[in-house]
DNA sequence: AGATAAAAAGATATTTTTATCTTTTTATAT
DNA sequence: ATATAAAAAGATAAAAATATCTTTTTATCT
């Protein structure tokens, strides 16, 4: 449904979310040790999401990875969206050039406005907002 | 979403549903033409649907994949488990290992009801019924 | 200034998915 | 019986996704 490397850089934004700011920055190899994925396979996504301003990220001694307050307004769609696209979400679920509310295939009706709600709900609550649940420990993010 | 080998699946036991049955058999060369898919891939998918009793075919002179009434009767859910497994309705959106309503994900409560709500929509209607909006008119699966 | 520790960039390897081609088996028409 | 036309099975190729390793750049500490 959602690639690896999406699902493992989800993984790390919400830890970051969860425990980084500007002064506390963490290396890819400390944050995949947590959430338990391949440590290079997550650096080369957190350095697309840095590349692409959702995650930031410093150089040099004492530097990391780390998630802005800004970053943290983001929601996880865009994290999806940089990664993987959302064509998944968008084009017709069996591979129709055309397929729209007007020259439907048979599933459309019925499935688009399921995929539309599923990017809303990553769409309408922020990364931080996330975290909420996850520090309530209502929701976890672990192995 | 669905892999391509999915969606040809589907798209070509559609047209098998609306064209064919026990005495007018398609050759994978044939259909692949009408729905625009590489045939060899095509006849691949047909022969594991063949082999799992979702499509019928036979051999020989005059053989071709057809659908029986039998087949008719069941749903598109069939095929994509056939094929792709449904794992990716199932299993964690951001892959833990675990993730339940008991120990859920942060999207796991939003998301996991729409993805349930997807499986039905493909469990509830079988083949035959999808191609009475082909004949009608309503829907296509061409391009 | 030099040493160090980190991300960034680049190169390579492996696995999975997608695609094609070839050979074998099988049913049927002649 | 033989030729033929089809699926089935097997082998191979190409592309994409996943994973790892190496080199370069950069900031900071001493």
């Amino acid at each position: 449904m959602l690639s690896k490397s999406s699902k493992y850089g989800i993984r790390g934004v919400l830890y970051l979310a969860l425990n980084s700011n500007e002064n506390r920055k963490f290396s890819p190899t400390t944050i995949a040790k947590y959430i338990g994925v391949p440590a290079p396979f997550l650096a080369k996504t957190l350095q697309l999401l840095a590349k692409n301003h959702l995650v930031s990220s410093s150089k040099g001694r004492h530097g990391g990875f780390y998630l802005s307050d800004k970053n943290k307004q983001n929601s996880l769609i865009a994290i999806v969206d940089c990664i993987d696209g959302l064509d998944k979400f968008e084009s017709c679920i069996i591979g129709l050039p055309v397929c729209s509310n007007e020259n439907p295939c048979p599933m459309h009706d019925r499935l688009a406005p399921l995929r539309r709600a599923m990017v809303e709900e990553l769409t309408n609550k922020s990364i931080e907002e996330f975290t909420n649940d996850l520090r309530s420990g209502k929701t976890h993010i672990f192995l």
